[in-house]
RNA sequence: GCCGGUGUGGCAGAGCGGUUAAUGCCUUCGCCUGCAAAGCGGAUGCGUGGGGGUUCGACUCCCUCCGCCGGCGCCA
């Protein structure tokens, strides 16, 4: 398989450090609030590319950590008048659920932050062994001075850079914090420099090398982690054991847009996963992401998601005879997804499956992709369907054609045989 | 300002240094149908942001300009 990292700018083929054994990294949400398409993207990509990867024979460890420490929680725990846990849990819980209902089962590993404090502390510690980190006053901040890998990842240059987060005890603004210092309510330990709590970057490097070690495959995460974010985690855990890369494959989803803007939080123009669960089930859902290479930006709108409807309806209505393998059509899915997994390229290929009536393929692929391509028929419905056969073998059309009005409107698909 | 990304038909969105530029939706005609839908068959849609360059040949590579988006130290 080929992936293209952000690291090298480039494609290359995916050589693991372990044969047949794969650790992906995939950073996770922070617990404050309900997560949105946005969100949803960036984790049925890394869904869809570890059953890949699995599919192809490939052990996958795929390692998510949850942040429930964190200044959002804190002011919003602060906001709803309970406690920073609570909160952290409920949303937890709910992004649990959210993925749950978008089919995303592919992680090995969910690490929360506040469990692994003292492997935190203990990498905190070790870098200031290292003397590439400084305590002062208010916390404890890496020293970036020290590393000289730094702006590798997002190509800046670091004297061309302005910081805004601000602290007069900071040798240097752009240095950037491994412990707070301070109280924090609920959750505040102590720490060989006093209590506080963790800087943010510091979580996922404590809890990928507890689980991975010091250097492992893949790392990823949405395009807006690149910097600082993902550059921090380098310069922690390359000055900790000087082993570069730390990670060879870095992925990054591109954004959701709405109107042409990122979908964020800040902007309000968002939409929550359950909110679209309302109107759309999880295959449209998988489909309309996948129908889009996952570096690219990808717009969403309520037209684009309707037709992905009707596309998806397209394949289950012409899917219906069996007739055998397309070996060509599978050979193209299986190439799509090699080539830095080109889902849309890789659905092209389902459809001509479809068209050709390969029902294992489309099965198959399907659990790969998260998506039913086949049609599903349940006990209720084929009654409706039924009777409406029996009124109109008896002319009955006037009531034949209200329960299909009825039917459609409630979204369900009913194909008519000649009488 | 700096860094990164992106610009393909009505819409979404792929690909490729060289036959008719995927795929789906949309539009339209026919078949089918009790009528529709679905399906099947056909058709149409001034389409590769502008300008240079490399090349026998560029949508594809290089340069440049323009537009849009994002990041710039706790956003997936």
């Amino acid at each position: 398989m080929e992936l293209y990292s952000t690291l090298s700018r480039t494609v290359e083929p995916l050589e693991t450090l372990h044969p047949d054994r794969i650790y992906l990294f995939v950073c996770g949400p922070t617990v404050y609030d309900y997560s949105h398409l946005g969100h949803a993207r960036t984790y049925v990509v890394f869904d869809v590319l570890t059953k890949y990867l699995r599919w192809t024979g490939k052990e996958v460890f795929y390692l998510q950590n949850i942040t429930d420490v964190d200044d959002k929680i804190i002011n919003r725990a602060k906001e709803d008048g309970i406690s920073q846990s609570v909160l952290a849990r409920k949303f937890e819980a709910e992004y649990l659920r959210d993925m749950k209902s978008l089919g995303i089962d592919a992680v090995s590993y969910y690490a929360r932050a506040t469990t692994h404090i003292p492997e935190i502390i203990g990498q905190v510690r070790r870098l200031i062994e290292k003397e590439v980190a400084y305590v002062t006053e208010s916390g404890v901040y890496f020293n970036l001075d020290t590393f000289g890998h730094n702006g590798e990842l997002s190509g800046q240059e670091r004297a061309k850079r302005v910081s805004r987060v601000s602290d007069a005890t900071k040798h240097n603004p752009l240095d950037f914090a491994l412990w707070k210092l301070g109280e924090y309510g609920e959750y505040t330990w102590d720490s060989p420099w006093g209590r506080g709590r963790p800087g943010w970057h510091i979580e996922d490097t404590a809890i990928s090398e507890k689980y991975f070690g010091q250097q492992y495959d893949i790392h990823g995460g949405g395009l807006d982690l690149i910097f600082p974010h993902h550059e921090a985690e380098i310069a922690q855990m390359e000055s900790l054991e000087g082993k570069h890369p730390m990670v060879r494959y870095w992925l990054h989803t591109g954004f959701l847009t709405v109107k042409g803007e990122k979908m964020s939080k800040s902007l309000g123009n968002f939409i929550t996963i359950r909110d679209a669960l309302k109107t759309w089930n999880r295959d449209v859902l998988r489909y309309f992401i996948l129908l889009s290479h996952y570096r690219s930006p990808l717009q969403a709108t309520d037209e684009g998601l309707a037709n992905t409807a009707k596309g998806l309806d397209h394949i289950r209505a012409i899917a219906t005879k069996d007739k055998g393998a397309d070996a060509e059509g599978r050979r193209a899915f299986v190439e799509a997804m090699e080539s830095d997994l080109n889902t849309p390229m890789a659905l092209a290929a389902i459809q001509r499956l479809a068209g050709n009536g390969d029902l294992e393929a489309l099965r198959e692929y399907g659990q790969i992709l998260g998506i039913n391509f086949l049609k599903e028929t349940s006990a209720p419905l084929s009654v409706l369907h039924e009777i409406r056969a029996e009124l109109r073998a008896q002319k009955q059309f006037a009531v034949a054609d209200l329960i299909r009005e009825r039917m459609v409107a409630a979204g369900i698909t009913i194909t008519d045989k000649p009488l």
